[in-house]
RNA sequence: GGCCCAGUGGCUCAGUUGGUUAGAGCGCCGCCCUGUCACGGCGGAGGUCGAGAGUUCGAGUCUCUUCUGGGUCGCCA
């Protein structure tokens, strides 16, 4: 039966005390972790969120009728606790942070009973990810994620302190928005009042915050929730955290200032880690011959190399042929994976076949110098020679190459590079490199709706030098866009916003939307803009991508307190549920079969 | 929507070429134990192998379907 814990009050957390606190009388709370029943010498170990601590309940030193109580508790009671702190007199835990010193108890109530957890209350935890969804509660009071938590929690209030003293001001935006159906898929939210209008979730606050630009609040952030109805990943959750913010009066390299010395700021006070500013920057198009991504983690080399001028002449019809449809070749050199075994080198192209390549073309060259080769035979020695030259193969390495259209041959590379480096092991998750990408692409044409798409969204200002390309050569303008990259992930990205009405029709001219369309879905927007819009540019990071890799962690799950699975759905509250038929019909809304 | 991986007591796993009462560790329950901290000792309970169908004399083990979870491609302005 569980006791009251009135009149008691917790004097501190079980790991906040130390030696210092040797003598004291001191009154902690918290939940059994484990109970070991030495035959009327218990010890019993209490955790909350800060740690550990044992306390000993002995013959002699505590009442009988205690220690009796004591032998009952069993794993994940909540109990209270006040007794005195002491030096260990038996063997110090070098384990414990607390493993010096022990509690003597005078008082001991049992606040709440537990049953048996269905899974271990433990760190590293093995149990599957099914289960501890199911009872997130429970997975929540392991340490690690307790650990992750707080550090999000931490990563959150630096973040707040620090914009604020930079002239900052945290002003909230709305959840329900009206739907712009470009981009990704929006949540809906039916209304009662106008039945057959919906609501939608935003997917980024960005029209709001660049309305907040239009009202002078000169610098804006919030640390928002955002919603896209899109399949899910280990790094996709359908609502995630932006630290979102935009400036007024300001171009790239304000933006990428203040940014810089916030994450050099939250790196060196959460994880001591001194970022060394400034943060390299590359543009995409440097990134993308380089390393075959728009993110590319930059802790190891392997970098892409473009022999096209080297096999334009050879034998190899795959080679020729690609080069002749405006493609190019490219490859990678494994060092030392020469000697990988063909069953290996099959999944290394069965793997680049997912991504779009026809096939992989590889040279293995062996120790003593000879090369094993997919397509050697339609080369001469000495163009395979040139070949590996080109490449830096010395003996031992593997040399990877793909031929085809630019994208294509980026895409396999760029993602074989980060498979072959995850084999090779080259990956440390302790080495934080950061980059800025900048100068995207301001459109990408898209096969499927057979027009150009914003590569970032539609208010975003083309380079200067770039804008009288817009007509004739759109796919070749660049946008005031960049990326902040870390170790491989986007982790934030932002660009300056067009504030000129005219080029603002421009581009969704460009993007295809009839000036009636443009006027429906972003009227207010434009709007706005004639009333004296200030030069903008803003930046959001994915909070729970940069937590997850601040935490080392490898799934933003493991920074988010309750997230949802694969297919979208919460495995514990059961969401989504069907609902009443009253709520359907309030809402004018009917389920076809 | 496609592809891949996993699904055996509460948890984590093992189960040979299909063959008698399905094993282990941890946990749980009981008894014992005064310095443990992965406590220890003795004893015990607990699963029909995600679900369904099929092949077979016989299936955890093979086939098909399906469900659940994970990874990934597409998708994610």
């Amino acid at each position: 039966m569980a006791e009251s814990m009135q009149g008691l009050k917790r004097t501190h957390r079980c790991a906040e005390l130390s030696v210092a606190n040797t003598g004291e009388t001191v009154t902690i709370m918290g939940w059994v972790q484990k109970n070991r029943n030495k035959g009327g010498l218990v010890f019993v170990d209490v955790r909350d969120r800060s740690g550990i601590i044992q306390a000993v309940f002995e013959e002699g030193k505590t009442d009988a009728e205690l220690i009796e109580k004591a032998a009952r508790l069993r794993a994940e009671f909540v109990v209270a606790i006040v007794g005195r702190v002491e030096k260990r007199s038996g063997a110090v835990n070098q384990n414990l942070a607390t493993g010096e010193i022990e509690i003597i108890p005078e008082q001991l109530r049992i606040l709440s009973e537990s049953e048996t957890p269905p899974f271990p209350i433990e760190e590293n935890s093995k149990t599957k990810e099914e289960v501890r969804l199911k009872y997130r509660y429970l997975d929540l009071r392991r340490p690690d994620l307790q650990r992750n938590m707080m550090m999000r929690s931490q990563v959150a209030t630096l973040t707040r302190q620090f914009l604020a003293e930079e002239g900052f001001l945290e002003i909230e935006t709305p959840v329900l928005i009206g739907s712009t159906p470009e981009g990704a898929r929006d949540y809906l939210v039916p209304s009662r009042i106008h039945q057959g209008h919906f609501y939608a979730l935003p997917q980024s606050p960005q029209l709001f915050k660049q309305l907040l630009m239009c009202s002078g609040y000169d610098r804006y952030f919030q640390i928002a929730r955002c919603f896209r109805d899109e399949d899910l990943r280990a790094d996709r959750q359908p609502e995630f955290t932006q630290i979102d913010m935009e400036l007024s009066f300001v171009d790239v390299d304000d933006v990428i200032d203040v940014n810089e010395r916030l994450l050099a700021k939250i790196f060196k006070e959460v994880l001591g880690v001194e970022v060394q500013l400034p943060i390299p920057r590359m543009t995409w198009r440097e990134a993308m011959d380089r390393y075959g991504s728009d993110k590319p983690d930059i802790r190891f080399g392997m970098e892409l190399c473009d022999v096209t001028e080297v096999v334009k002449d050879c034998g190899f019809a795959v080679f020729k042929g690609a080069i002749e449809n405006g493609g190019s070749v490219r490859g990678i050199n494994a060092k030392g994976q020469g000697s990988m075994p063909r069953k290996k080198i099959d999944k290394l192209v069965s793997f680049a076949k997912d991504y779009g390549a026809k096939g992989l073309a590889y040279i293995a060259v062996q120790e003593d110098g000879t090369a094993k080769s997919s397509f050697a035979k339609f080369m001469t020695e000495e163009e395979t020679a040139a070949l590996i030259q080109a490449m830096d193969g010395e003996n031992g390495d593997l040399l990877l190459f793909a031929a085809d259209q630019n994208k294509v041959v980026w895409d396999v590379l760029g993602a074989l590079r980060l498979e072959l480096a995850r084999q090779m092991e080259l990956l440390d998750k302790n080495d934080y490199r950061f980059l800025w990408v900048t100068e995207f692409p301001l459109l990408e044409w898209s096969e499927e709706q057979n027009r150009y798409t914003a590569m970032h969204h539609p208010f975003t200002m083309p380079m200067e030098e770039d804008l009288e390309l817009i007509d004739s050569e759109p796919g070749k303008v660049r946008a005031k866009a960049y990326d902040i990259v870390l170790n491989g992930n986007e982790i934030g990205g932002g660009s300056v916003r067009i504030f000129n009405p005219e080029i603002q029709n421009k581009m969704f001219e460009v993007l295809g939307f009839t000036p009636e369309q443009a006027k429906e879905q972003f009227g207010f927007l434009l709007t706005a803009f004639k009333y004296g819009v200030p030069p903008h540019a803003g930046l959001a990071y994915g909070l729970d991508r940069l937590v997850m890799l601040m935490a080392k962690e490898d799934s933003i799950r493991d920074v988010i307190a309750f997230p949802k699975v694969k297919d979208a759905s919460d495995l514990m509250t059961e969401a989504p549920t069907p609902v009443d038929q009253k709520q359907l019909d309030e809402l004018g809304l009917k389920i076809i079969e």
